[in-house]
DNA sequence: CGGGACGCCTGTGAGC
DNA sequence: TGCTCACAGGCGTCCC
């Protein structure tokens, strides 16, 4: 489900309530995908600090817990998977008791933030800090940022020159440029006019920096549309995203492209669907 | 090493 | 109606 702008608008949802909270207690439900590494007892005490994004993963600060030096802080590192979601419950609002899907609360003074994930391929780590393991485990595999204004259109395009398969399938690796799922590392393809299929080596330099202005808008704009909500994607408050309606491929098999009129086609590549105009994207 | 397939897990919708 | 199958927004791991 999540993309980075899906990401983005749930860390976006929770700082605000987050902020000031203090650890009260946490729940862990059903294994996710990794163990939560340390016991959910440890987490209560500890002060909320900021909740930054990397990649996919969002990071939440905790400071020590009381009495305890300050290397004792660390922080939960969650990842939302295919199908994972954060509510957020304030205080004055308790949650309802946990349904078979809710798999991780975190209990504060300010509201509970809980972990929704039917296909529990999300998770919740604890890092001692983002620069130790596992977090930075994790995280040494990603590449840069998109908005990362130092990722220039020559630094992505010599990304690109090192990798000789598809520049679908190297979108959605993440390592020339992270945060483009299924579904805008499609739209970017179609926005920039590059078939899916070419390879990344062969993509020249001019048609790079046109591909990473398009994964830039793309994302920028799904994020300020409130991600894609195309099954159950909400924001921590309940609130739907509106890119999907949007889309200009993603999805749209056999209906009529916005630009030409073609037919959108639907192909599958390393296992996944890809959708293209196949009159508006040139090898 | 790069590239590609697999598997984790559950829900949904299409087709029979 | 009820069953089976394909498919779904991610990504670490394993094998070649």
């Amino acid at each position: 489900m999540p993309e980075l702008p899906e990401v983005e608008v749930t860390r976006r949802s929770i700082e605000r309530p987050l902020a000031g909270a203090v650890v009260r207690a946490a729940v862990m439900g059903k294994p996710l995908r990794w163990p939560l590494g340390c016991d959910p007892a440890s987490l209560t005490g500890r002060a909320v600090g900021s909740v930054m994004r990397r990649g996919k993963y969002l990071w939440l600060v905790l400071g020590p817990r009381p009495g305890m030096p300050q290397d004792d802080a660390g922080g939960l590192l969650l990842h939302l998977g295919m199908s994972g979601s954060l509510g957020f419950h304030p205080a004055s609002t308790p949650p309802p008791p946990p349904g078979p899907h809710d798999h991780f609360d975190l209990l504060t003074t300010q509201g509970t933030l809980r972990l929704h994930d039917p296909r529990r391929f999300g998770a919740v780590v604890w890092s001692a800090g983002l620069d130790q393991a596992p977090a930075s485990t994790l995280l040494q595999r990603l590449g840069p940022e998109p908005f990362d204004p130092s990722l220039t259109p020559e630094r992505f395009h010599a990304r690109l020159q090192q990798r000789r398969t598809a520049i679908k399938n190297v979108l959605l690796s993440g390592d020339a440029v992270v945060g483009a799922g299924n579904i805008y590392a499609c739209e970017a393809l179609f926005q920039s006019g590059i078939d899916p299929r070419v390879r990344a080596d062969r993509i020249s330099r001019p048609r790079a920096a046109r591909l990473l202005q398009a994964v830039r808008d793309t994302l920028a704009r799904a994020t300020a549309l409130g991600g894609s909500t195309l099954r159950d994607f909400r924001d921590a408050h309940g609130m739907n995203g509106e890119f999907q309606a949007e889309a200009a491929v993603y999805g749209r098999e056999a209906q009529p492209c916005t630009r030409c009129g073609a037919a959108i086609r639907r192909i599958v590549q390393g296992q996944r669907a890809t959708y293209l105009c196949p009159a508006c994207q040139k090898r």
